[in-house]
DNA sequence: CAAGCGCTAGACGGATCGGTCTATGATGCT
DNA sequence: AGCATCATAGACCGATCCGTCTAGCGCTTG
C-alpha cells in the first residue's frame, strides 16, 4: 500500500510489472519509466539528466526517442500518468476488499515510514517533486500533476463515501488526507525521521472518526 | 504573518528590508536574495539558472561571486537561512503579541491562501522546493533546509509550552502544523484552488484544540 | 596625487544539457 | 529470398549550464 512513490524501479533487473502492464509494455519502455520514475522521484525533474537516465538504464539515447518521441517531457509526462494509475489501483483494491479508511490510513502510515527508511529517505513523491517545480504553471507536467492529484482525490473520495460519508465531506477528507501525507512525507524525508508520518497519520485518523 | 516564503522579492525596487536586516545588508546582496529566493520558491534551485537570477537583478556576474564567492549553492543557501530567520522572527513577534495558537492558525491559513492567489499559484514554499530536490541527502542545501526545519519548530514548540502545552506534545503539534501547512500549501498549487488550504487549518485547529 | 580596496562589468571556457540524425541489427511477413 | 517494420546504437549539434578571470570604476586613506 503505497501511494504517490513507485517501488519498482531497480536498475538493469526490472521488478515484474504488475500483470495489466506486462502484457502491454515494451521491456526497453518498462525499464526506462522505472528508472526515470525513481531518478526523478528523488531528486526532481530538472535535477535529473538524460545522461543519467541512460546509463542507470542501460538503454541508447535512440531508444529513449523512439518510445517516448517527446523526449525527456513526454517520459516524465509518462511516469505520472503511470504513478497515478497505479495509485488508484491500490485504493480500488483496498477499498474493494473492504478494509475501513482508518485501516487503510494506519497502513499507509506504516509503509510510508518503512519505505523512507528503506531508501534511506532518499526517495519521495514523485507528484509533490514535480508539482514543487511546476507549481501552478500550465505546462504539461503541471497539468499531469493536477490530473494525478484529481483523479486520486476522487477514488479516495468515492470510497469514503462508500463508507457512509456525505458527498461534500468525504470530497474534503480526500483532498486533506492527500494534502497532510504528502507534507509528512516531505519533513520526514528532510529530517531523515518518520515522526512527521507517524503524527500526521494519527491526526488523520482522528479526523476522519470524528467525521 | 507569511511562513516559509519570502514575499519581497520585486524586481529592480527592492521593497524595504525588514530594519533589522537592511542596516547591515549590502543592497547588491538583497537584491540578489530577493530575486533568487523568488525563482528558487517558484521553481525549484535546478530548474533556475544564474543567467535569469542576474538578468532580473540587474545584476553582473562578478557581483554575484563577491558576494557569494561559493555560487550558486551558497546563495541558495543564504536564501534558505534567511527565510528560515524572518520564519522564526514572525513566529517570534505572534508569539511575543499575546495571540493564541488557534488565532495564528487561521492567520496562518488566511493569508497563505492569500499569497497563493496573488502569484496566481506560482509560489511556494522555499523550504519544501528545496528539501523535495534534495531529500535526505547530506549536500549543504539539504543541511539547510534540515536546520531551517528544526529551528521553526522549536520555535514553535516554544509557544506552545508558554500556552501551556506538554513539552513532548509541544514537539508533536509543531511538526505536525509544519508538514501538515507545506503539504496543503502544495496541493492548492498544483490544483490552483486554496480549499486545501482552509481545510487543513480547520483540521490543524480541531488537533490543537483538543490538545 | 598615489595606493589600496570594495565592487562592478562582462568576456571567456569547459562541461553538460536535451534533441536530431544516420546507420545498423533484429524480427516477421509474403 | 526480399522487403518492411520495429528497435537499437551512438555520433553529433547548438544551446545553456556554472564558474573563472582580467579590467576598470569609484571611494577612502595615507
Amino acid at each position: 500500500m503505497m501511494l504517490f512513490v513507485s517501488t519498482d524501479g531497480a536498475v538493469r533487473t526490472p521488478s515484474a510489472a504488475s500483470a495489466s502492464e506486462a502484457a502491454a509494455i515494451h521491456p526497453t519502455r518498462l525499464r526506462l519509466l522505472q528508472v526515470a520514475t525513481r531518478l526523478f522521484q528523488q531528486r526532481g525533474y530538472h535535477a535529473v539528466g538524460l545522461a543519467e537516465i541512460l546509463a542507470l538504464s542501460e538503454t541508447p539515447k535512440g531508444s529513449l526517442y523512439h518510445h517516448f518521441p517527446g523526449g525527456k517531457q513526454e517520459l516524465a509526462e509518462a511516469c505520472i500518468t503511470r504513478i497515478s494509475a497505479s495509485t488508484m489501483a491500490a485504493l480500488d483494491d483496498a477499498s474493494a476488499s473492504g478494509a475501513d479508511i482508518i485501516a487503510f490510513l494506519q497502513k499507509l502510515g506504516a509503509e510510508s515510514a518503512a519505505w523512507l527508511e528503506r531508501t534511506d529517505w532518499r526517495d519521495g513523491s514523485l507528484l509533490a517533486v514535480v508539482g514543487q517545480e511546476h507549481g501552478g504553471g500550465d505546462g504539461p507536467l503541471a497539468d499531469a500533476v493536477r490530473i494525478a492529484y484529481q483523479r486520486i482525490e476522487m477514488r479516495l473520495a468515492k470510497w469514503l463515501m462508500l463508507e457512509g460519508v456525505a458527498v461534500a465531506r468525504a470530497r474534503d477528507i480526500a483532498a486533506t488526507i492527500i494534502a497532510a501525507h504528502e507534507g509528512a512525507m516531505l519533513l520526514a524525508r528532510c529530517r531523515r525521521d518518520n515522526t512527521p508520518v507517524s503524527l500526521t497519520t494519527a491526526m488523520l485518523c482522528a479526523m476522519v472518526e470524528r467525521g
